[in-house]
DNA sequence: TTGAAAGCGCTACCAG
DNA sequence: CTGGTAGCGCTTTCAA
């Protein structure tokens, strides 16, 4: 590779005859300098393409225009949906992204980092970035490690930072809760509409909370219908495809009867239905489903996935938008809720066709 | 948001009763420290959690122990499988990832970066990172444009750069070609060789480097066995499900029978097998169908689909090893291939079945 | 082995 | 409006 000559504000002071302080002036634009020196450095600037270097400018002005977003598992769509929106609004503020995956819990991949998650957080504060996005992981589990809090802790004293879940006390960051499960109870209730009194969970991790506020939604909707809960129905596992194929070959071993069921995302719907097919039973002659969670593709899938979205999107345009204004002091803890809303394809039949289940 | 008081390496010298320099000593290891001083020094270190700031450390030393990575969109899990390889890798290393979706080409999702790819590029130098890496994007076009040129020329004047896509010339850095094409054939081969001889070609961003690639292959293919090439078999739009959906729609409506078709990617499809269900085509029975490049959840699809496995996450490995050695003047500008595989499933139908298509 | 001092490239304050 | 100068927090000579 080439001699990398990097040049600098005082090479450009130099060619344009005017002190370093006027050239940090017009590369800030804020002070007044004269047209004429203005002019002069300008083109001397262009001449060379100068761009400041930005650690010599962070290291005074005390920002980096870097974010840091930590999160368990980028190809996982849930989160890659989510962090598109988070990018695009970042580099509208200006802002550019340090991504970590831990890939924690995303198990899945049968991959996961050597690094603890508290190894990223003191990596972000030695690099200066100007705020901190954390997006589940280890916070998310019902039962939250006490190092983990300690090192969350000490990286909300350091840095501006919000969290996508559950709230942990004595820690001064925003948490965002990311759902209510009242999507789920839109379901629930459109099955029930449909005829459908057995009704099943699919797919999630155990004492992971969003799981918990799904599963608990969905006995919730249980409840208030009059219908019995029973455990034997709610399988979990976790949120890949993979994982919707085993949960759903557990729940059939279990010999339960149901004739629909509520899956934590598309994927798991899909691996579910896999599942269901090797045994010969299909969607949605045999059984009826509805994923809580939507993912892009549902619409091509056969049958086409009836959903509910939940809008990760505007939930990851909310929750940077939050952290920006947090950078600048706006300290809104605002609480975000999105009207979740159901989408409904084919996976349950035809719309409105009630059906005496037995 | 608390205030935030960075205790920096003087502090921790006073604290220490040592200099600075003993302190940094001890810091980096490198140098000598009498016992004591160095018992005192990280006691204090301990004490306060010190960290030193890497924006200090990087303006001098040089390095930040950061690379930048640029990609068209981590959505798209031929990228985002890549990108958690990379990750994995750079950070045993000790580095970390500034991530930049350009979003460009990705028009499917029907959002697009306001940012050329050359702000992208200069952002990466004003931050000073050690080292770039590109996957696809501008650089993936037949064609590509000359400022675009002009601005990755300047960078890697700047910067050890690491490209997956088509050498450009005049330009100092590592292009790695992703690959050749023969699973293309061996895909081919298959369906020939299950007595398939009108096959179509599906999905694919016209005029970009892989597509390119991968038709070439199978026009290739068509002429070793002696078919004749027919363009109108051939239904290109981008690679995702959607596009494949509509290009299938595009292929459906030009009349020109087929029983078989290579999809892009899985993605494709599925959005192509669902285009085919719409007119009561069923895969495999009616159509038969390879993907190309192959994703997780494929096992998963009714049918299992039958894929060309291209080795992405071996790529993504390989190739931010590269850029770790050009960072560290080792530079080898080596050519990997690997053999893709073709993974067979269930969407050609019996795996052997030869039947005579008319 | 150790500390003083000279910067890295930039901003921001100061006096003029 | 402008230039000089004092740092930001660290590494790295250079003497001691």
């Amino acid at each position: 590779m080439a001699e990398r000559e990097h040049i600098t504000i005082t090479d450009i002071a130099k060619e344009s005859n005017v002190s370093i302080s006027t050239v940090s002036r017009v590369l800030n634009g804020n002070a007044r300098v004269s047209p004429d020196k203005l002019k002069r450095v300008e083109e001397v600037i262009r001449k060379y393409n100068f761009s400041p270097n930005a650690l010599a400018r962070g290291l005074i002005s005390k920002q980096t225009k870097t974010l840091g977003v930590i999160l368990p598992d980028i190809s996982n769509p849930y989160f890659s949906s989510m962090f598109l929106e988070i990018e695009r609004f970042a580099l509208e503020a200006g802002y550019s992204i340090l991504l970590c995956n831990t890939l924690f819990g995303g198990s899945s991949h049968g991959i996961r980092n050597a690094k603890e998650e508290s190894y990223y957080f003191q990596m972000m504060i030695d690099k200066q970035v100007d705020g901190v996005l954390i997006i589940g992981g280890q916070l998310d589990l019902i039962t939250v490690d006490n190092n983990y809090k300690l090192a969350l802790k000490r990286l909300a004293d350091q840095l501006p930072l919000v969290v996508i879940g559950k709230k942990i006390e004595n820690i001064d960051c925003i948490f965002i809760q990311p759902e209510n499960g009242s999507g789920v109870l839109t379901a629930f209730n459109y099955l029930y509409m449909l005829g459908h009194r057995k009704i099943a969970f699919v797919g999630g991790q155990t004492s992971v909370t969003i799981t918990d506020i799904r599963v608990n939604s969905y006995k919730n909707a249980l409840q208030l219908l009059g219908l019995p809960i029973d455990e034997q129905l709610i399988s979990l596992s976790d949120y890949y495809t993979e994982d919707g194929y085993s949960a759903m070959n557990t729940l059939l071993s279990r010999k339960v009867p149901f004739t629909a069921f509520l899956a934590i995302n598309d994927s798991v719907a899909i691996g579910a239905q896999r599942a269901l097919f090797d045994q010969s039973l299909k969607i949605p002659d045999d059984i009826a489903v509805i994923s809580c969670d939507q993912f892009l593709t549902g619409e091509y899938h056969i049958p086409r996935l009836t959903s509910i979205n939940q809008h990760h999107d505007m939930l990851g345009r909310m929750v940077i938008n939050t952290l920006i204004n947090a950078i600048q002091g706006i300290n809104e803890s605002a609480k975000f809720s999105f009207t979740s809303e159901l989408v409904v394809r084919e996976s349950c039949g035809t719309p409105l066709g009630f059906r005496n289940y037995t």
